[in-house]
DNA sequence: ACGGACTGTGAACGATCGTTATCATGGGCG
DNA sequence: CGCCCATGATAACGATCGTTCACAGTCCGT
């Protein structure tokens, strides 16, 4: 019998894959996905080098595995119920800003390496950030209906980097997390956010 | 008669050192650092691989020199007059987003590339860049007295990554800038930041 | 005109990279 | 037990990297 499955997610793995990808995404994080090298990648994850091919296929599909699980994570979380555009748009910001602290490696690599991301997997994401960009501007124009498209994706791209920039935060910044908890961070960015939104409410 | 100076830049060039500089940091941001190699620079700049060893000492230097370029840049900008507050934190937002759209390659070095800074630049960089957290903190703490150090510092960086993202908007998000021209996209970037720093007013 | 400093080139070196080939080990099952 | 497939390790290959070397042309002061 085929094991069930998360159609919605494009990558299922077993745990071993798992520390692979956990060690390559912060290996990836701190030296940059060219400044890596399979053998440190193995190292990091309990292996040697070479072992890595009996899960992946290559380097290529290490990173492009680790963007399509930011990917599966973000684009859930811009899923809209239908109700009120607000709401919907709120929680959208705060999944982002959480999975932003919980998985700074992975929000950073979506980030970075995007130009980095090999044949054949290309086609397939710069669809996948199509849509996900879509969803997040419908978000953004239900919130601001009197504002044209391209304010709408300027203004979209202006909130998300607010939001991604908690994954690059320095420590200084980032005690603010780690004294008061995640939830302090989630709020701080949400008023900047909204507040900026209701600045531009005034219209065009 | 040794030629003038400006003492408060820390680095100045000759007009061929301009032309591999260019050509490395539009590379480096296509392809990230160790994407590119001493001959595709060459190669952009008009010259062989070999040849980058007369202008500069190697691969590193040219990375350290374009991130003193930005943060040449990036430092005046955040210089206080004394005056109102607000006006300083102003001005330095105006600039910022405009160097962000100005020189796109430079500011996306500068957020992606100081990890691969390398010995010996990293520490005389590393003190460059804590003067300039520094005084962007002091900008934000002017204009928001209640807010502790830990909060100045979160509100700091979300704000800086709201102005930086402007140099990673795709070209959806972009057109606003080559039709309305870099006056929209800095009026619309400072609407939503002046709009949540507003909203953070309210105190802890 | 001569000599040296400056700036360019192609060839080549050692190091490292991603990847493949080859072999060892061990658990599940006839 | 004997077999096999999954999974590991080591060695090695070709490619590419940053860098150095040896050399050629050009400009300029004497």
């Amino acid at each position: 019998m085929t094991p069930p499955r998360d159609v919605r997610r494009a990558v299922d793995l077993r745990e071993r894959d798992r520390r692979i990808l956990d060690a390559a995404a912060l290996a990836f994080r701190e030296k940059g996905f060219h400044g890596v090298g399979m053998d440190e990648i193995g190292a990091r994850a309990g292996l040697s080098g070479p072992s890595l091919y009996r899960h992946f296929s290559g380097k290529d599909e290490i990173l492009a595995t680790l963007l399509h699980l930011a990917m599966d994570e973000l684009y859930e979380a811009t899923a809209p119920t239908g109700a009120d555009p607000a709401d919907d748009l709120d929680r959208a910001l705060r999944h982002h800003v959480r999975f932003a602290l919980e998985r700074r490696d992975l929000v950073v690599l979506h980030q970075r390496e995007l130009g980095n991301l090999a044949e054949p997997w290309r086609p397939a994401f710069t669809a996948r950030m199509g849509h996900y960009t879509r969803r997040w501007e419908e978000l953004v124009a239900r919130r601001l209906p009197n504002l044209d498209p391209d304010e709408v994706a300027a203004v979209t791209q202006a909130a998300l980097g607010t939001v991604f920039s908690v994954s690059t935060w320095p420590a200084r910044a980032h005690r603010l997390a780690t004294t008061g908890g995640p939830d302090v961070v989630v709020e701080l960015v949400l008023e900047l956010v909204h507040g900026g939104l209701d600045g531009s409410l005034s219209g065009t």
